[in-house]
DNA sequence: CACATTTCAGATGAACTGACATTT
DNA sequence: CAAATGTCAGTTTATCTGAAATGT
């Protein structure tokens, strides 16, 4: 391993990390999302979370929770603000009792449908320049990295 | 705003958006990033100015706030914390006195060292899996996604 | 009894908006 | 005077920790 750089620069670097282009790209994409977001009155994270459920309908806030790595408190916040507004329903599961499975409303699937277009138009343009081929692959690349991330901690 | 919803399922979908798929791999990456770094006593954002800081030393604290997308005080916060820490120092620009230059001191140099060997095993984690090839073919196209994203909003 | 889900209550942190001084 | 930088003050929101009730 080479690029030992002598000087007072550090032997450290050896470019930049993909963690990092990650984040990076991530940041961007919240930013633009939250914009687009704000005249529907919902959050980047709100809006991933309505996404999950029209997907994966009469999934659990504890489930949800650990699909975004927060705790099921914070998740339960933000299921109740996504139902005091109409955009998803609770409902117990039939044959388990403590579960409450979670639904898109009407309104919460309207939403969706409605933000639809210019999510689209943000996706494009992260895209743009990208072959559909390289879209493939980049799809590939990141569902295999967060495979590879997924379950417990490293050690 | 009618709901045309013909059926209960939605039209809208085909296949899951790459936008989202980014968020999944930060939303992992962090959750590992912050419990790697707790030992150290630094967040994953404040981690992320510090390598930031170590490839492009003298920057100011706008121009860091603009890199991470949030607002000058919230940066300014960061900063603080960092400072008075003692992980990075602001001195004034020669030049300009209205600017504060910021570097890593040996602190802040010496906690990048000491986390580089964990903090590049995560990399290793995720990236696990992919070849040199396809690691190369995916910092491209995360950083070509990150240069499309620049800019203004895409109004 | 161990475990998961849900909920309540309080504490904390991290971000924002607004206002302002300073410098270029 | 406009634009950029840095700072201070106050507020809001989101998340966490801790504790508990309920059900499997």
């Amino acid at each position: 391993m080479a690029a030992r750089a002598a000087e007072d620069d550090v032997p450290r670097e050896s470019g930049p990390l993909l963690l990092y282009a990650v984040k990076q790209v991530e940041l961007a994409v919240r930013a633009h999302l939250d914009e687009l977001l704000r005249p529907a009155g919902v959050t980047a994270l709100q809006y991933t979370a309505l996404t999950v459920l029209d997907r994966r309908d009469g999934m659990t806030s504890a489930e949800l929770a650990r699909n975004s790595f927060v705790t099921p408190q914070a998740m339960r916040d933000l299921v109740t603000a996504l139902e005091s507004r109409g955009l998803i329903a609770r409902d117990h599961d039939p044959g388990h009792r403590r579960r409450l499975l979670i639904t898109l409303t009407p309104a919460g699937k309207a939403l969706l449908t409605g933000t639809d277009a210019e999510v689209r138009a943000l996706e494009e343009r992260m895209l743009s320049g990208l072959s559909a081929v390289e879209r493939r692959a980049f799809r590939d690349y990141l569902n295999r990295a967060r495979t590879a991330l997924a379950g417990g901690p490293a050690h």
